[in-house]
Formats: structure tokens, sequence, C-alpha cells
DNA sequence: TAAATATATGAACATATATTCATATATTTA
DNA sequence: TAAATATATGAATATATGTTCATATATTTA
């Protein structure tokens, strides 16, 4: 790794680099920017408080809205919007019976990146 | 799983609750409004597309402010902005020579969270 | 068929957040 | 010591987002 100031100027923006050989090295390995938006994406929706509360609490079992709601103790509304964002983004899937909609998690992933998150706020406390 | 709607309001708002049962059961295994605040707070730092981006980068070596601006083609300040957000939720930590600030991922849970989050989007797409 | 009910959803509002711009701070170099 | 430079940060602005409220839709039951 050089440990000279290049000064070479971006030519989109002010920035100077001052390592080219690692910028160089770095950019070819770099993520595309579509990439980075799905990745992003897939974490906003584990971003907010009740929806990691709703994938939690369909970790045990599949449960319908209403119970859902119930046992979260918010808005039916409030509830079925979030399962909107999930659905979306293929982290719950549902299974319709009746007029009654019972929601579940779609994907193991999902199970893996709660653990690893829960040891993560565990250990950093 | 009882099969018979109970009908039983909640005390704290208009919700009816379908599988008494189902919800005593889910609600002791809760987790507390506050690790899901927490757990909420960590993907939160991993839902923007900028600082996956970081992080994405940040995987392969340590790297000054400077050299990521470059690399991810964006200001200094929007980098430092965001590097201090991902510095407070302990995503990265930061090691300063002279007046250069070399940055690198804090955790391994975070690669792992990398990992399993980009099987999922090409899994998922 | 009418009423009840489980869920979904559009609009509105309040709040959060990402970037920009200007500037401050800290360190090195001339 | 003055100038240059790498990074940090406060304020402002534009945009995104979570909840509420009202209401629509779909299904069951009387």
């Amino acid at each position: 790794m050089s440990e000279f100031h290049s000064s070479i100027a971006n030519d989109c923006c002010d920035v100077t680099i001052i390592h080219d050989d690692v910028v160089a090295d770095v950019r070819s390995k770099q993520l595309s920017q579509e990439k980075g938006k799905d990745l992003a994406l897939l974490f906003q929706a584990l971003s907010d408080p009740t929806r990691i509360r709703i994938i939690h609490t369909l970790i045990h079992r599949e449960i319908c809205v209403c119970d859902l709601a119930a046992i979260l103790e918010m808005t039916q509304s409030s509830i079925s919007h979030q399962l909107k964002t999930l659905r979306t983004l293929r982290l719950v899937k549902h299974r319709k019976v009746g007029r009654m909609v019972y929601y579940s998690i779609d994907d193991e992933h999902i199970l893996n990146l709660m653990e690893i998150g829960l040891e993560h706020i565990s250990h950093s406390k």
C-alpha cells in the first residue's frame, strides 16, 4: 500500500484520492449500485421495531392478522400496513383461510438474520 | 389450536383476539420492546445504500475517509456523516494516523449479516 | 339478502433521515 | 507561524416513512 499522497482528483466530484492502488483495487471488487439498493431494501424491512416484533412473533408459528395485532397491542390497520411491506419484500408469506389471513416467515435467511442480529445486540450493549 | 372465535376484546385497543391460546402462548415468548428497538437500530444502520456500500467496501480492507469518498464517488461530507452513524452503532471502528482516519468493520456479525443478505437477494430476485 | 367481521388500503400528518453547504477542528508541512 | 489538508459537524432542505382515520373489499353467518 503506497504511503504517498497522489493528489489525483476524481473527475466527478471534489474528492482527493490518497492511495490510488487501494482505490483501484477495491473499486474492481465493488458491489453494483443495484445490489447495494436491493440489500439496503432487505435490511430496511428489518429496520422498524414493529416489523421486527412481527417477524420475531412469526418465528414461533403462523399467526393471523388480528392475533398479531392483539399480541403486539397495535391497531389492525398498522399491522396490515407493515405486513404489506414485509410481503412486498418477500420476508413473510400469507395463506388465506376464509376471511382470515395467516402470515408466516417466508425464508430461512430471515431466521438467520434475526439470530445474528440478536447475537450482535447482546454482545455490543 | 382452537378454531372458535373467542371475541375477547383487548383492554388497550380495538383488537379482536381470534385464538386466545395462540395469543397467550406467543405473548409469553415475546421479544422485549427494548430488544426490538435495538435490533431495529442495528438493521437500520444497514438500511441505506450508501452505508451498505461503505460496509461492503470495508470488508476488503481498512480504508481512509477520502479514499472511501473517491471509491463511492460521493462527497467527503456525506461519507463522514454516514461513518458517524455506523460508528455510533458499532458497525465500524476507526484508527487515526496523523490527520487521516482509517475505518474498518468492527464485528464479524456484520460480515455474516452481509453474507446472508446477499444470499437472500440473489435467491429472491 | 343483510349484517357482521377479517383484512386491506388511500390520504393525511407528524417525524425521521440523507445530502448539501458552510465551516470548524486537528494535523502536517513550508 | 502560516498555509495546506483530512476529517467532522451543525443547519437547512427535500424526501421517505409509520401511524391514524376512514373506508373499501371479501367472506361468513343469520
